[in-house]
Order: structure tokens, then sequence, then C-alpha cells
DNA sequence: TATAGTAACTGAAACGTTTCAGTTAAGGCG
DNA sequence: CGCCTTAACTGAAACGTTTCAGTTACTATA
């Protein structure tokens, strides 16, 4: 068994109250002799406080739990999570928090989330990045606990008065749009990010609306929704490629889709930016590494992780006290891969 | 506040004791008019279980911690430990623990770590790729806790009696000189990792090694040390480059330097791999999209992770007593950046 | 010399569970 | 009817801390 404040007490030859105050270190209080007497009995004993007998009585565990709602999505390959939780890493250590990931959480059954979630095992809840039609904020804000600090980063909005952090998907996709559109691109299509994203179905929206904005009439055929998946990019874009009419840029809703575009114009023999301008979205570290290197918008990932930490830190302390939300710039990275029409 | 068991003993008219059982619903006991009325209760008062009181009687958090102790080591630019986390994430999702991210640690001071990591907050203990010179793993050990199970990812043997998993640094290297000397080169450079890595030490001997035993003298000209950093890496190379005698073949110890070295190359007008031939190690993500594709030694470093975690709960389960140790093998993925040398 | 004030410490009640040792009531059996 | 067994439930101790309300033992003040 590990030694407790009580073996440490006995052999101090002080109470178990008095060995709490000099762990505790009350400023400057406690003659020095105690104060010795105590801290060899520690180390003596190889004694470390439980944190878990402290979080009890203080009704504080020092952590924030976050959850990577979105399925499958893996942090391996989602190099979007990895930044996220990289700020948040950061932020969190500042703070003195530690980080739980809940891991055991039934992909099938949201509502069985809620639960597990509140247990009280941290002081705040982040969530990364739920679908679009996830009840779980909702479900959480419902839930019949006083105040649990709670915060959406990934999604807009995702439900009344629950705190976000999100980039701003419309700027961005205009941004987008509008770098192609001074190119002297007219004829854009879109490869849109899977339907069960809010981020993909912003960027999709924002992107018909920059196309209305530059008087560029919608072509249909020329916007394919085909997920995160760079394989199945790969082969919608070798069936566009084959028709007769063709865009001379695409906009790609998530820097994967690109990628698998650009291996598609690779193989077929349409050269990129000749043939085609591409731009991405999320600027992900291959992005860069690319042939030629992709022209992307780059989300503040860490930024956003970093902020969202900082966020529930402060509804803690009670700095903050109503929902707080934030969108951030997205920034366009001009790289290789647009240059104006050859026709 | 929030509901406690009592609350719901009161209003379902039974003892605390009697909420307990249900709760826990040891196997088919209780009638069912008992059980009714208590999850009635429950979902009136919107209880959850406090898991930290449960924590503190059953003495175990169902949580496993890491720390990533190599200091600044980020999880958005190691792509290494995201992959580590990911498998752990993994394996701790299907024996219900979570993750608990130490973030607290001050990076300057070793000592204090032990502390901060026995404070039974979580039941085991997971360190990845800590320092070759880290006193962390003797600390642990020889601190006076009873047995808190404790592995070490990414370092070979990091001090007696030490579990730990890590790739098979020797017959990655090997396998990569290999390759060369296959291809016919014989003129061959290493790009050594940070020395305080473990990693790159082995990867820097068995590069000797490997040297020795295919007969091929050794140039010290031809070894740089440049860390992780791709900067770094350029400048050494572009050095390197300037030299009249230079090697056809380079291994680097990580894809990042490789790629440093490509992009040297590239811009001083050496071609990839007509001039020179190059080999990383790691198969980071980029590898697959640098010009031409990086060849390099893979390092299952999912299955690492998934493995480390797995290995904690046989031991907090007892299924596994002694200390455990496993060497992955690494694999070669042949891409387009070594052929025979052209002079 | 009594009184007040303070510094240094103590004891015990929380915190919210689980669990162990009982207790009660009902049913079965002779 | 009394006794035993069992099912169903109860009460309280325990887990290892913090903290609040005291209790000493001094020292300073009047």
């Amino acid at each position: 068994m590990p030694a407790t404040i009580k073996d440490v007490a006995k052999r101090a030859g002080v109470s178990v109250g008095t060995v709490s105050h000099v762990l505790n270190a009350k400023p400057g209080e406690f003659s020095s002799s105690t104060r010795e007497r105590v801290k060899d009995a520690i180390d003596a004993l190889g004694y470390h406080p439980n944190r878990v007998a402290r979080s009890l009585v203080r009704r504080q565990s020092m952590a924030i739990g976050v959850s990577f709602v979105n399925h499958g999505a893996s942090l391996a390959d989602n190099p979007y999570l990895a930044d996220v939780l990289d700020g948040m890493i950061n932020a969190a250590s500042e703070d003195g928090y530690n980080i739980t990931l809940y891991t055991r959480l039934p992909p099938d059954d949201e509502a069985r989330h809620a639960p597990l979630l509140l247990d009280r095992h941290v002081d705040a809840l982040c969530l990364v990045a739920p679908n679009v039609e996830s009840r779980l904020p909702r479900l959480l804000l419902r839930a019949r606990v006083p105040f649990i600090p709670l915060i959406v980063v990934g999604v807009e909005k995702p439900f009344p008065d629950v705190s976000w952090v999100d980039v701003d998907n419309f700027a961005g996709s205009r941004a987008a749009v509008d770098c192609l559109v001074r190119a002297g691109h007219r004829k854009i299509g879109h490869f849109a990010g899977p339907t069960h994203q809010k981020a993909a179905l912003q960027r999709l929206e924002a992107f018909k609306q920059a196309m209305a904005d530059a008087s560029i009439p919608l072509r249909e055929d020329w916007i394919v929704t085909c997920g995160f998946d760079s394989r199945i990019a790969y082969s919608a874009a070798t069936r566009l490629f084959n028709q007769e009419d063709r865009p001379t840029a695409i906009f790609a809703a998530h820097d994967e889709t690109a990628l698998g575009i650009m291996e598609a114009a690779r193989d077929m023999g349409v050269r990129v930016p000749e043939d085609l301008s591409i731009i991405g979205f999320d600027d992900i570290r291959e992005a860069r590494l690319a042939n030629p290197p992709l022209t992307t918008i780059r989300q503040p990932a860490r930024e956003i992780g970093y902020t969202a930490s900082k966020t529930l830190v402060s509804m803690l302390s009670g700095a903050i006290t109503s929902p707080y939300s934030k969108l951030f710039e997205p920034i366009l990275i001009e790289r290789s891969t647009v240059s104006q029409p050859f026709e």
C-alpha cells in the first residue's frame, strides 16, 4: 500500500491537518521545525498525495475532457485533430490542467455519451468536430448538472447557448473562389466534403454564394460530393476529366481531396496548374510537399485548440460567464497550383 | 449541486447501498419494483455517478497516463507521437480505459515529474520517447509506490526491469543501408538525428556496422548530425553538395531530414535519384508525397502505441507480471528516391 | 494579574461512492 | 408452531484528502 497522509502524520508526530497544511504551504505559516519534520517523513515514506481524494473534497480534478465525437476520425489520419489537440495541450499546460481523452464512448449510441462525459471526472469538456446531426451538445446542455463548462470546436453555433470556436469557413471559401476568379477563371468546379459535416456544408454554401457574387452561373455537374476520401476524389476527378466540357479550376473543400484530384490529373495527363488550377482548404502538412505545392486556405488549428482550452479555464475561474464564441480568420496560402486559365 | 446517490436513495425510498447495487447491476438480483423506483429517481434527478468518489473507494481510475517526456516535441510537429497516441486510444477504448495526457510537467526539472505522475490519478503510465539521458524511468521505478504499471515507448531497454516497446532501429538501418548497397552504392553518407535520442544513436551505430559488414570504409565527413530539423539538414546538405567528393547516396535517420536534403538537392540542381539516392526513416505522411516519393523505413507507430496500452492493461489485470518488451520489425517502403549510381 | 490577541497546531466532519456485515421478512420443512 | 434458509435490503465503515471550528500555549497590553 502506498503511504497516506496518516502515515506521514504519525511518523512526523503531528496531526493529518498539519501535514495537509504544510503540503499546501499556506504562506509562511508553520514553524520551520515542524515543516522539516513533515518533509522528512514524506521523503522517508516516499509519500505522494492521492489526487483522487483531493479531487473529491476540492470538487475539481484539474483536468479537461476532450472527446473526438466524429466517430471514425482518428488522430493519425486527421492532422486537424492532432493540431487542435496540440494547441489544447499547450494551453492546458500553462494553466495547470491535464487533458483526458474520452475513449470509451460507444460510437453508435450518443445518448449514452452524456452520462460518461458528465461523471465529474473532468472539470470541463471540449467536443471536437461533432457531426452536424450530433445531439450531444444538446444532451449535455440539457443534462441536469449545475454547470460544467462546455465548448465545441469546429462547428459554428452547434446549439444555442453552447460556446464554440471555429474557422470562418465562409470567409475561407470566398477567399478561395476569389483567388481563382482573380486569376481569370470562370469555369470553376467544387469538390465538397462529407455531408454530415457542418464545415463541408458551409464551404459548399459559401462556394455557391461567391460564385453568384462573381456572376458566374453554377454548373451543378461540376459540384461533386466526395467526403474526405482522396480515393473517391481521385475517381470522381477522373470521370470529370473525361468529360468534353470541363472546369479550368477546382476548389476542393479539403486538401486531402485536392491531393486526390492532383493525382488523377497527373495520371490523366492534365497539367496542374497549366490545364487545371486547384485550391484546397486546411493546409495539411502534405500540401506544402505536393507536386506542385498546393495553394490552399489555412486553418489555424493549433490556435483554435489553444483558445478552446483557455476559454474553458476562464469559464472555470468565472472570468467568462456567458457563452463564448469565436470565428478564426483563415489565411490564403498561395503556392503553385493556381494560375490563369490557358485555353 | 449535482444530485448524489443519497438524493436518489431518498427519493426512491431505499438505502444508498441499494442504489449502488442496482447501479452496478449485480446479476439478476433486486426485485424489479425496487429497480424501477431507483431508475425513475435517477432519471428524475438527472443523476450521474461521481467517478472520482468511485475511483477513491475502488482504488482505480480506469485511466492510463501518457507523458510525452521529450520536452519540446509536440503532437503537431511529430507525426510519430500522434500515431502512437492514436494506437493507444484505440487499445484503451477496447479495454474501457480513458487516456490522460500529463501536460503539467516542468520541462526543466525531471525530478519533480515523478510525484506528479504518481498521484494515483491514473492506473498505469506510458512514457513516450524520453530522451536518452532521462532519469525518469529510474525515478519512477525507485519511487516508493507499490506497483504502478509502467511502459516506455520508443526507447529500447530504457532501464532494467522497465517494460518497453520500440521499433528495431538496428534492423531498420541495416535494411536501409542494404537497400543502397544492393543498388550499387558505395559512397554512402548518413544524416544522424539528435544525439539525445537513443533511436538516433542506434541508427547511427547500425549504419556504421552495416557499412563495415559491407566492407565499405567509413567517411566521417559524410556523417553529419543535424537533429530533427529539416532546415539544418538543408544547410548541411548544401555544404556537402559543394564538396568536390560527395556521396552518391544518403541514409537519413529521419524523414524530415531526408526531405530537407531533397530540398537542398533540388535547389542545387542535384537530381534525385539520378545524382543522389536518398532513403529516410519513419515513413511520415509527407514521405509519400515528396517529389519524387521518398523511399523509407516504416515504423509501425500505431501498432506500437496499441501494444503499449494493451500491455499496461494486461499488467493491471495481472495477466503479465514480469517486465515486457517488444521490438517491432520495420518495413522497407520502396518508392522513388533510390536508384543505381550514375557516374 | 487578568485579558485579549495571536501563532501553531489538532480533531473531526465533510466529499460521494462501494462494500461488508448484518437485519428483516417470507417461505419451506418437519 | 418453531426453526432454518434465502432473498432483499439496510447501515455504517472505509477510501485519503481538505477545511472549519476549536484548543493550546505564548506574548503583549492594561
